[in-house]
RNA sequence: GCCCCCGUAGCUCAGUGGAUAGAGCAUCGGACUUCUAAUCCGCAGGUCGCAGGUUCGAAUCCUGCCGGGGGCGCCA
């Protein structure tokens, strides 16, 4: 028996309690579903639910006296071996060994669909994340929402929604300008602009410009003009950065289904009927002229200018342009994870949201997450994009592989900020969680090539009644938890759940692991307890690594 | 000044109104002549920043302080 199922028995049981009469309760005040839980304590059951501390005000009746009711029922449902009411009117719930051990083979049946739901089914989503400007490789901040953002994705799609994955090019604009300027000086060998880009990736970049363009039998750039060859090295140089940044994300197992460019935004025409669009919604002014869009009336704190006096867009123009292409693309969520430094801006998107006619905060959804911080030796680290002092994606990978840094990198909240210690990760790296989960996996593929090299095959039986030790009822109540965390991960976009979850579901194994064999031992026969518990380490090895799966983190077979 | 996030064990962090607040790491003590010891078992470690409030019940929600981080452009 499943939790999902436990939860249905349980609607069920209070559906019909209303329904006679036992329990005094409107119809709207019957909750869809009643939640279940795995209760903190071993000795309070299996599942747990407070369903009658929730109710008991509405019925009118004491909790505990709602709860008696309910555990009555309750209890002459097949698969539940007891129910105890304790405390304040919670019901502690235990199933049948056998119930509760059928889990094992759902599972395996399932195979890499166990822990998919339904629970956003018919949602068409757009996930924006990363979309760090192509004037320099991804910075570490980067790299948190790469690994956060995919895994969402990945999540996401479990739960049932439909995920498009795209990354914001801002190809347009003065950071683009500052970048050019930067490899045209660093081409003649001066130095770096004031508020231009350092580091050797410039130099790097230039030289392939001069190159590419020698190559090609092109006048070289450093011939030219300034400003023609600035455009020579703007064109040339966004491409080649903007393609070193796709394989590097790539290498970090993260690619997007669309790359949108902002550039296209402004020629195609997109930015001026965005705002020709909010025109005639009356939400737009002029003045000093400029032209703006009435944010406050939708809760920002200032009106915002979204085409400049000089007559160049604001870059906010792209922003409105392109979240009417979302939703014209046929998006009901729009979902853009920013990091803290643009929390800011939260407030004016929500308005222009708004100033469209959508709704806040459904149709529009921004995620905030804190910075990441590196220390060394004691100190912070000091970054500046223009003197190129700035970590990278591959000096974070370099130091502990993809599979570490992915997992460090999402097993936190994204309210949290992340102090990564450098000397720490370089050299220490089994202090990481993610191994323990790896090693978990491989364990349980271990496990399998031992018992079918002794004969323990799982066809030839299961009796789900022999998994009847402490370590396995906690394993199975864990497997079965899988689906909810999940879909809990999904609706609070938190992919963090489902790390902490892998932690407690290896901590289990390695339990269970400890305490009982799969395989015979000395010369044993084959029994069906082989088999069945052959069963159970099948289950865990599926759902440890569809977990790892939804993380973006390799589940090792040897270790 | 205003806005957002954080403050929980020595350290890094889980815990979005429930039961005796948890895990990893670090310290100390145990367990491999039979599935991988990257594991397991045990000891120790806490005024959940402080003070009020809301209620059957608060680490969790509200208010005010204190401390840390970030943000408040016709920059992008």
């Amino acid at each position: 028996m499943t939790p999902a199922e436990l939860s249905e028995a349980l609607h069920a049981v209070l559906t019909a309690a209303v329904a006679d009469g036992a329990v005094t309760l409107s119809a709207d005040d019957v909750p869809s579903s009643v939640a279940v839980e795995r209760p903190r304590q071993r000795e309070h059951g299996d599942w747990a639910t407070n369903v009658a501390l929730q109710l008991a005000k509405k019925a009118g009746v004491p909790p505990r006296g709602l709860a008696d009711v309910l555990a009555e029922r309750l209890r002459s449902v097949p698969g539940v071996a007891a129910v105890d009411v304790a405390g304040p009117g919670f019901l502690n719930i235990s199933l049948d060994t056998a119930a509760a051990g059928g889990l094992a083979r759902t599972v395996v049946e399932a195979g890499a669909a166990y822990g998919t739901t339904t629970a956003l089914a018919g949602e068409r989503v757009n996930l924006e994340f990363v979309s760090a400007n192509p004037t320099g490789p991804i910075h570490i901040g980067g790299v948190r929402w790469a690994a956060v953002g995919d895994s969402l994705a990945r999540i996401l799609q479990a739960a049932g929604a439909d995920v498009t994955r795209e990354y914001y090019f801002n190809d347009h604009g003065a950071q683009i300008d500052r970048f050019a300027r930067s490899l045209l000086a660093r081409a003649k060998g001066q130095e770096a602009p004031e508020d231009g880009y350092g580091g050797q990736y410039i130099a790097d970049i230039a030289a392939q410009v001069l190159a590419d363009a020698a190559a090609a039998g092109e006048t070289d750039p450093l011939t030219l003009p300034d400003p023609e060859a600035q455009e020579a090295f703007r064109r040339r140089g966004v491409e080649l950065m903007f393609g070193e940044i796709r394989a590097k994300l790539h290498e970090f197992r993260v690619d997007f289904d669309v790359y949108f460019h902002e550039d296209s935004l402004h020629e195609s025409g997109a930015v001026q009927k965005a705002v020709a669009r909010l025109r005639e919604l009356g939400h737009i002014f002029e003045a000093d002229g400029a032209t703006w869009l009435r944010t406050t009336e939708f809760g920002d704190d200032k009106d915002r200018v979204i085409i400049k006096s000089d007559g160049t867009a604001a870059y906010i123009a792209g922003d409105l342009a392109y979240y009417l292409d979302k939703r014209e693309r046929g998006f009901d969520r729009a979902i853009i994870m920013l990091g803290a430094d643009h929390h800011g801006y939260v407030g004016r998107m929500m308005a222009m949201c708004a100033a469209f006619g959508d709704t806040p905060w459904t149709n529009l959804e921004i995620l905030i997450g804190q910075m990441v911080n590196l220390v060394k030796d004691g100190e912070p680290v000091r970054m500046s994009k223009r003197a190129g002092t700035i970590l990278t994606i591959d000096d974070l990978v370099d130091a502990v592989g993809v599979d570490a840094a992915r997992y460090a990198l999402a097993r936190s909240s994204t309210d949290s900020m992340i102090d990564l210690d450098l000397d720490l990760l370089a050299r220490a790296t089994n202090e990481n969680p993610v191994f323990y989960v790896q090693y978990a996996h491989a364990r349980t593929v271990n496990v399998g090539r031992n018992a079918a090299d002794l004969g323990v095959r799982r066809e030839d039986g299961f009796d789900p009644s022999l998994l009847d030790h402490a370590t396995e009822s906690t394993l199975l109540a864990l497997i079965g938890d899988f689906s909810r965390v999940v879909a809990q991960a999904a609706e609070l976009r938190e992919p963090h759940r489902v790390a902490r979850y892998l932690e407690e579901l290896a901590g289990a194994y390695h339990k269970w692991y400890d305490q009982r064999r799969v395989t015979p031992f000395g010369d044993e026969e084959v029994g069906d307890v082989h088999r069945t518990r052959l069963w159970l380490n099948d289950a865990t090895r599926q759902v440890l690594a569809n977990g790892l799966g939804l993380l973006g983190v390799g589940a090792p077979e040897r270790m």
